[in-house]
DNA sequence: CAGCGTCTACTATATTTATGGGTTTATTTT
DNA sequence: AAAATAAACCCATAAATATAGTAGACGCTG
């Protein structure tokens, strides 16, 4: 798990790195964990998405490392991340953030980040993933891990819509999206097939849909499937 | 990164373990790796799957710890880790393997996984994982680490089984995906609706379904859309 | 208690879908 | 070259689904 420090290193050659992070304690604590593993570099700091975003509209800005902080002022880092990304296809860009929830770590990822690292690190542990992302690793706080395991393993795909789908309405709709008839559907649940319908006409109000395929997906993408 | 070892650390009490591993050269390698760790337990040495299945029907079987290998002489160490995950629901099940394919990390997660590390690792590293997953953590060897963020950012979830629609069929069937009536397909596929519902039918053949939702389910899976 | 939402249920009609019957054309197999 | 296969198209019809109107029983909330 030690990386060993070798000046000889080709990490260590100089590098421009871009730090985002609006909190000056912050800041500070990153230059540390820098300076601990020995990284010489140009480092641009950034307050805010916006001054991100001059800085990549600049045609003579190079990059080869990110450390973005998701809470920002003026924008979101995931944006800003998007943003990076997009100017920069290969660098490591590693989020540094209070964030833990599923949610920031999953957005993170899908916008771009190779790497995810909770600020109550120590600026000892928070160098370390630096070197890491550094050498084409994905860092990410140990916390963290057992999120990304079940995001992998777990496709939800989940969005933060939500729909007030009654218990019963969500078994039928779960029914249908198995392939059911409304008969089949009325058997299993033990109700009349008029109920059936009544149910999915409230549910396809509820969803605005109107038809069986456009509710399955959409239930399926507001991960109640 | 480093956790301190201490004596009185509740990881320490005796523990029951199961390592399935028929290869003994490696047997030899766990071991030294829970040496190494200070790890007192009940160390139980399964070399095929059958022999995991013996020991989990046994009804006085205790476990707090599995480690599995999953290239096994008799059976999938993926059958293995299902099995022991429908035993024990909460115990960590650490894979130590020498596959680092994104299919093979994939469908161990799926299984119950709580960590997956490689053989090329020292015992000391392997030592260091089986400490996490006992903290609830989920080690992964770093070269896996942008396998994982792959798997969480991208839910491909793509399956093997592939149809042999026609072009025009699988148009038919990608319309009806996003919602649309067999009316609105024909108008934007630029046919009849008799066509659509021959399109439509053909696919049902193929795809051996007899409704729109099982259809678009079953495609979905396949990665047809 | 009046009102709202849920769950159940029925009737009725309009629309959509599933499935049967075909034809033609092109490609592959025998 | 004939036969078989599959794609793409059309028609017709029975089955299933969508939409509308209505309503009783229940529980919860203001």
């Amino acid at each position: 798990m030690i990386i060993m420090m070798n000046s000889s290193n080709s990490l260590f050659v100089a590098r421009n790195v871009v730090l985002v992070e609006d909190n000056p304690a912050f800041r500070l604590l990153i230059g540390e964990a820098i300076r601990l593993i020995g990284l010489k570099g140009n480092i641009k700091e950034c307050a805010t998405g916006t001054a991100v975003m001059d800085l990549l509209e600049q045609p003579q800005t190079r990059l080869d490392l990110a450390l973005v902080d998701l809470g920002l002022p003026d924008m979101g880092g995931i944006e800003v991340i998007q943003a990076i990304r997009r100017r920069f296809r290969e660098i490591p860009i590693l989020v540094i953030s209070v964030l833990s929830s599923e949610r920031s770590v999953l957005t993170a990822i899908r916008a771009g980040a190779s790497g995810y690292i909770l600020k109550g690190e120590s600026a000892q542990s928070i160098g370390q993933a630096i070197l890491e992302v550094l050498q084409g690793n994905y860092p990410i706080s140990p916390s963290l891990a057992r999120t990304l395991f079940k995001l992998a393993g777990a496709p939800t795909g989940k969005s933060d819509i939500s729909f007030s789908l009654s218990p019963r309405e969500l078994e039928t709709l779960q029914s249908i999206a198995l392939g059911n008839s409304y008969e089949e559907t009325a058997v299993v649940m033990n109700i009349g097939v008029s109920t059936v319908q009544s149910n999915i006409r409230n549910l396809y109000r509820k969803l605005e849909v109107r038809s069986q395929v456009q509710a399955v997906t959409k239930a399926r993408d507001a991960g109640l499937i």
